[in-house]
Parts: C-alpha cells; structure tokens; sequence
DNA sequence: CTTGACCCCGTAGTATGGTACAGGGTGCAT
DNA sequence: ATGCACCCTGTACCATACTACGGGGTCAAG
C-alpha cells in the first residue's frame, strides 16, 4: 500500500514541503512515481522520517543524519563506529553547554551589579559593555 | 583624527567587510566621508565596534544589539529596562542551557546502552533512532 | 462534468552573520 | 608616472533548515 506525500509527510508530522526537501537532501530515496508523476511511497518510510525528526532532536544536523544512514548501509560499519559518532556530538554539546553556561554566569553577574534604577546613561550593564576590559 | 574603514576594522578586531555589514544593519551610523568618498571614522566608532563583539559574545544577536543601542539613545530609558532585557536573556539561555542537557543525557544513556561491538545492524544506537517510542 | 483537494516542478524567499567577488577609483611613495 | 595598497559599490555566495509561491496537472466525489 503506497502512500501520498501528504499522507506520508502526516504521519510523520511534517510538512510535506520538508519531505520533498529531504528528497533533494538525499536524506531519503527518490519514491517510485504513478504515471501521473505522483510520488509512492512505501510505508516505511515513514519511520525514515520519524527516525530524522528523532536525531534532529537528539542535535543531529541534517548533514550528519545523512551520514548516519550511509554508515547505517555500510555492510563495513560497526557499532563501535556509531558509538564513536555519539559520543563526538556528546563531547560537542557538552562544549556548547559549557559556552552558555560561561555567558549565563557573565550577564548574571552584569545583572547583579545593575541596581535597577536611574537612568540608562549610568546603566553599570552598558558600562562594562563599553569597557575595554572584560573581566567576564 | 578620522579613521579609514581599514584602520577602524583592525582597531576592533573585526573584517571590514563587517564593518559595512554593520553599517548596512544599521548597528553604526553612516560616517561622513572625504571629497572621493572613504569613509571617516570618528575613534569612538571603534569602541562601538567593540561593545558589539562583546555582546555578541554574551550571547545577543544583532538585532538584539541594536534594540540596545536605541534603548541607550532614548532619555526615557532607565537601567531598569536595560537590566530587563540582560534578565530576559539569562531566561533563554537557562532554557537553552536545559534543552542541550536533555540532549546531551538522552544521547549519553544510548551511547551507554551499546557495547561498541558487533554489526551496526544490531547498534542499539540506531535501533533506538528507529524505535517507534522514544523514552529519551 | 465540474469542483475542490491534492499533486507536480522550479524558483525564490526567510533568518542569521557574515564573506567574496567584480570592476572600478584613490592616495602615496619611489 | 607608475605601482601597490587601499577604498568604493553592488551583488552574489556560504551554511542551515525550511517555507512559500506561481503555474500548472490529477483524482475522486457529487
């Protein structure tokens, strides 16, 4: 039983616009087309997709999903290589995660020196963003 | 003493491509210019520059920058306003900062979860990827 | 047989923050 | 006076992940 694009892009709960996008992306097979031109999809296609939603959340890029699968196809792929491409993004995040938490710690020190009250001119927030120093 | 662009760039740390960029944004006013129309920068613009790469490092965007400087032109605006905006922008980082926590445990309990031997066929990774439920 | 929902393609636009040309003119030193 | 570094404008391009639109064709119900 094959699938419409929307009803396709429904179950996954995307737009069908993004399905045809990541058709183009080579992120999932070209379907075979009725003779219409209509695209047909099979149903698992739908996991694939769900599957894509799943790694974007999890702070996959597009381009790394891509590269999942073709790892995934690979008969010479381990597990071992799909651990070691978790635990790179995990290593990532975790440098992203300790760059936010260094700027939460600088404005939250900045908004603690500030007082809330006067005009903006004496603001000690644009202050130090004028400074040449920053001890943040 | 009026500064070329070139020299203004370098003062700040930045491209001068950026420099225009920022002019085109409207982050810095248009500078007067000579008789064959360089671009004169008065040296505070290098300060101006300079509080801009800052609060881009304290995680603001440039439309955010440039709400800041109209806020700091206004007489109306107190610190109380500014230490608003640096309070509000604490809250989406603190939010981020969780979103990227739960990512990064959700993919460390599935990079746990595989031995790293074996085909990536049974990668436990991929598997979870593939799964309908996600108790991730 | 018409109407409306759905599908096709290609292209362009959105937001973000720049970077890179191309094709010129200028400023200064030798 | 000639060479080189620097400046000018406008436009296009990079990555990321879509989203929208125009101008068509198709399918199924009534």
């Amino acid at each position: 039983m094959a699938l419409t694009i929307g009803e396709i892009a429904k179950r996954a709960g995307i737009g069908l616009e993004t399905v045809r996008f990541y058709e183009r992306k080579g992120l999932i097979e070209e379907p075979p087309r009725t003779d219409s031109g209509y695209r047909q999809y099979p149903e698992d296609v739908v996991a694939r997709l769900r599957f894509i939603s799943r790694a974007k959340d999890l702070g996959f890029s597009l381009k790394e999903i891509a590269e999942l699968f073709s790892l995934r196809v690979d008969p010479d792929t381990t597990c071992a290589d799909i651990k070691r491409r978790a635990e790179a993004k995990i290593t990532t995040i975790e440098e992203k995660i300790r760059d936010m938490q260094g700027i939460q710690g600088a404005l939250s020190k900045l908004a603690a020196s500030c007082s809330g009250s006067g005009p903006a001119g004496d603001c000690p927030i644009l202050e130090a963003l004028d400074s040449q120093e920053k001890d943040w």
